[in-house]
DNA sequence: CACCAAAGGATTGTTAACAATTTATGTCAA
DNA sequence: TTGACATAAATTGTTAACAATCCTTTGGTG
């Protein structure tokens, strides 16, 4: 079944503002709308999202367990900004469990869940023409756990939803700027697959859809980092 | 390569006394020398290592992430108890990742990595005949996360880290007393599979000891919980 | 003008006291 | 004896003040 929420994070959170501060801060993440190293303050977020300085440093601690921020000792938490070697790792890991469990996925999904997976795609395509980039990005990655989701995996859900979110962060950093996260049909022909019970034609799908965005990648440039602009307007 | 170190779980602590919290109760769960349900008090976690209030509220929140602790508000942190579902997930998910992971180790492995993994087997075959039946419990897993750790990506190793714990955890629920964790020979067979960089072999092996070890759970039988004393006592 | 040093401010880390909740204890009535 | 209820203890959750560290600015010096 797929979760209505856009949360990849479980709640572990007793708070429910413990859990919006780390969706929000997710999605952020997920929509590229926060670089990489961006500085995370702490009484900044305590303003943003009025609680107490405890909420917040715990939820940073959640994002850091995940990856997707980094914690520094008397420094302070910062978005985390993941190097070639992680890229890799990332997409190893993801090209290794997504394949199989879509495998699974298209073997018995149901016409609910089916309906549901058209529903999100027919809402990338409108996010498409809309003027908002970080909308399809963000929906983009989202239908990757949702495609997990419905294979009723709590576990691996969650480390789909982890290396979706990462991959966002890698795509910020090494992607050629003018690509978007996705190719535009890809998502509709995985899904016409799993429709039609090919497993075996959504796994290679699946496989050639992640081979074809990491292609994307230019792991060899390391990018100048965005907040150091003491080199990009030093030499004037 | 194979890290010397025994925790699965990354240090995002900037406190290295952070880092032994979580180690300890990490090996705990792992040796199956803590419970599923038993409870972690607080104020007597910060006598046993000496610590304040805050150390300890943060390693259970890291503990709490990794699915080892549950967390219950206002009623404090307990060993994680996962069910029949829980269980069928994590076996899941360690039958798609691990067979894929070792088929990688086994096409380029080095012999500094084959001799620290053969050292390990021969540390089980000494624990094996040791009267401390916790130190086989824990090498046993453990081979599995070296085993991953050995592919370099630390991404997929920290992964089948968390699923190992977490099988501790439920082979300690639902697993018939009399059995051991992972059948005597397996570990060694499939050594000698990746030596012989016999991939497909190595990948098969794997395969079958992890449903071997599925095997051997009961999980129609939901145990009496064990802190639960008054079913046990009650019937005189 | 560049470079270094020190003071000040800002930010994070830690501690301890306080508040809220749960659990245990004890009393009383049926 | 059992059950409900009230009280007390223990435990967790929260807040705020304090300490330590880092960053910036300022002022001086070569």
């Amino acid at each position: 079944m797929v979760s209505e929420s856009n949360t990849a994070i479980q709640h572990f959170a007793s708070d429910p503002d413990e859990q919006i501060i780390v969706d929000r801060i997710y999605s952020a993440v997920m929509e590229q709308r926060l670089a990489p190293k961006t500085k995370l303050n702490e009484s900044q977020l305590c303003e943003t999202f009025g609680v107490g300085r405890m909420r917040v440093r715990r939820a940073l601690l959640l994002l850091a367990s995940q990856g997707i921020v980094d914690l520094q000792t008397n420094r302070g938490a910062f978005v985390a900004c993941p190097d070639a070697k992680e890229a890799g790792d990332v997409f190893e890991a993801r090209k290794l469990i997504e394949p199989g469990l879509i495998s699974k996925v298209a073997s018995n999904i149901g016409k609910r869940d089916l309906a549901l997976l058209k529903e999100h795609i027919a809402m990338e395509d409108a996010a498409r023409n809309s003027t908002e980039r970080s909308e399809i990005i963000r929906l983009s990655g989202e239908f990757h756990v949702k495609l997990a989701a419905v294979s009723g995996n709590t576990v691996l859900t969650r480390m789909i939803g982890e290396l979706v979110t990462r991959t966002s962060l890698i795509v910020g950093l090494f992607g050629e700027s003018g690509r978007s996260t996705c190719p535009d049909g890809d998502h509709a022909e995985i899904l016409g697959a799993i429709e039609a019970g090919d497993a075996v034609l959504a796994e290679n799908l699946v496989c050639h859809h992640l081979k074809h965005i990491q292609d994307g990648l230019d792991l060899t440039t390391a990018k100048p980092d965005l907040p150091d602009l003491s080199k990009i307007l030093g030499q004037r």
